[in-house]
DNA sequence: TCCGATTTGTTCGTATGTATG
DNA sequence: GCATACATACGAACAAATCGG
């Protein structure tokens, strides 16, 4: 039967297909087009309302109802819900939950669901979930590249990530080589921060722990040794103490055991807070007083160095920042596809002094 | 914002959620959810509208409106990969990541996907997380309730999961009424052990501390009061504090700085590590030594627990193992759903001495 | 087969709320 | 602050389909 909002509904859907709106573009106002075709106002909504059902329309208050564009018809032949997929290396105790946190919040908030998955830190494994990824086609993804030190083994699948047209980005690292969009912290600038406060409390006998398999750590320890020369402090290259992740928990241990049995050391920068509580405790049992005889600089600012009855002078990280802005970034990639300023962005590393580090003996 | 149609809408849904209305029966005619709900025809039509649009219901018109048989629409679902819903109350620093990483673990080697939802101890936020998962058919779900230690809300949703066969299994609590599959420690004997640990090194004037909005604090306060009956203590009503999630972290403090300014008390037992630390924190800035002057005892075995100086007393929590265990035996449901042995485990609670308790002064 | 009661479908009118520019 | 746009809500009337008797 031909009703009359079905009749308005069509006279409205031919006026799309004919390119008379444009994508995006307002069309007459529901006022006009109860003139326009002599009918009452809720006759017009219903053809309207059944128009958006069907992905035709969309509606602002205040605003209009606008032509939906085509991309965004694109979902309705998928018909899942959105989907973001967060990879980490590892889901460890330390600042991860506080980044998830983040981007959980906003991104259900905002309607999209959230996969979890972890590398452990295996290039493999990365591998194998982003093809998953591309095989789902999920709607974005918020990672955190595997060994970003090293050269992106993977790059294949990233590049097919983006011919997907399936938005990513990067977060506490990145692969050099990609140009990722990237929520990042200043690395370098940290580890130069962590340096020179040691320095300038008179420190000159300082030892540099550093994970250096991905970026953050390379980055850091590059800090520490501008801030050496800046203040043209000779490095002892054995005060420089690198290590990967799969040894974190014992080779850092072992050489600062060596360190303080046959140096003399003042200060330590340490890679984070996880290795600065480590180290606190060797130096515990060791009856070395902290900061009087020797001080410790962590990184990350986590609950770890407000938990410790010396409190930790540490580098801030906006963890919950970082993932909620990073999600919201993705998330407006996503709804947005042609404004494509897929942008870096560095936060800037600050100072939290607390009880850890004081001028040197 | 709450409007009326919304409020209609809700609450039919719920109704079918129930399972008040069956699959293809007809629900009340629109003149009779007029009187129900006290609103206009027009109010009732739009309710129903955006729930036929959801899939939830179909009309006829003439025979009436019936509620749509999401079990004949499962074709859709079967391309997709199967998708485990984890959901936890907050994503936190604390414990949450080890049961993630145990159950992730387990998951992904199985080639599941894990989708990760947080409720912040919101049993709307609970509902609609539900709700979310029933639509899209998950394969599974492993759930730490929110609020347990209250009177399910959302029991017509947990219902519907298994009248849809989508098998779900409990962490760390469990609501009473449901006897669901659960994982969790055995908080009372917990509780009595941490309580018995202290009585027996001749403490008798000991506070509690427990949260008491979910099942574990309530359960851990009957074995904090089981071990002193058994012992023949009295109880000091003043030294059991209780307090909710939203003040965790005033309220015990508060009550802490009061118990320590007013009486004289010897050991704390804590709810977790989580507020041991905290308490640590208040003991040391009163210069009172732990253990010789006052006693702490901890729950959870968190890292927390090995950060401090004085390493905490505390019970085992199996955290990567409940969560490993707990997804192998809920993909162990779905792929043989005849076996269906939904039982619950508990973990037995095992205290770990470190140095935080000793002999009462 | 038809009737009448019931139920949904379409259409009008009116009023007020709320967001946008 | 104002006009404009969509959102919510009330009321009324008639049309069309269904179903039991």
């Amino acid at each position: 039967m031909q009703t009359k909002y079905r009749m308005v509904k069509d006279r409205i859907k031919e006026r799309i297909l004919a390119g008379e709106y444009q994508a995006n573009q307002r069309i007459d106002s529901e006022s006009q087009l109860m003139k326009q075709h002599e009918v009452s106002r809720h006759t017009v909504r219903m053809a309207i309302g059944e128009l958006v059902n069907e992905g035709w329309l969309y509606r602002e208050q205040g605003a209009g109802t606008f032509v939906q564009d085509k991309v965004s018809q694109k979902e309705e032949a998928v018909h899942t819900p959105k989907s973001i997929a967060i990879i980490t290396t590892f889901i460890s105790d330390y600042i991860f939950p506080s980044i998830i946190r983040g981007a959980e919040s906003y991104l259900s908030e905002k309607g999209y669901q959230v996969s979890l998955f972890s590398t452990n830190n295996d290039s493999e494994k990365e591998k194998s979930i982003l093809e998953k990824i591309i095989q789902q086609r999920f709607d974005g993804v918020i990672i955190e590249p595997t060994k970003s030190a090293y050269t992106c083994p993977n790059l294949s699948y990233y590049f097919q990530l983006e011919k997907q047209q399936i938005p990513y980005i990067m977060i506490n690292g990145y692969y050099e080589e990609l140009e990722p969009a990237a929520f990042v912290i200043n690395d370098e600038k940290g580890g130069f921060i962590q340096t020179e406060h040691l320095i300038e409390r008179n420190h000159r006998e300082i030892a540099g722990f550093f994970k250096t398999d991905d970026r953050q750590g390379v980055q850091r320890l590059k800090g520490f040794i501008k801030a050496h020369r800046k203040h043209s402090i000779d490095i002892n290259p054995e005060h420089i103490i690198t290590y990967t992740s799969e040894v974190k928990s014992t080779k850092p241990l072992e050489e600062l055991k060596k360190l303080l049995d046959h140096r003399l050391i003042t200060g330590i920068v340490c890679y984070n807070d996880e290795l600065a509580v480590l180290m606190l405790n060797e130096l515990r049992t060791r009856k070395m007083a902290v900061p009087s005889q020797i001080s410790l600089v962590g990184f990350d600012n986590s609950f770890l160095s407000e938990a410790t009855e010396v409190k930790l002078t540490t580098i801030e990280h906006p963890k919950n920042e970082l993932g909620y802005e990073a999600a919201e970034s993705l998330v407006s990639i996503i709804e947005n596809p042609e404004q494509t300023s897929l942008e870096m962005k560095q936060y800037e590393p600050k100072l939290i002094i607390r009880k850890s580090t004081s001028y040197a003996p």
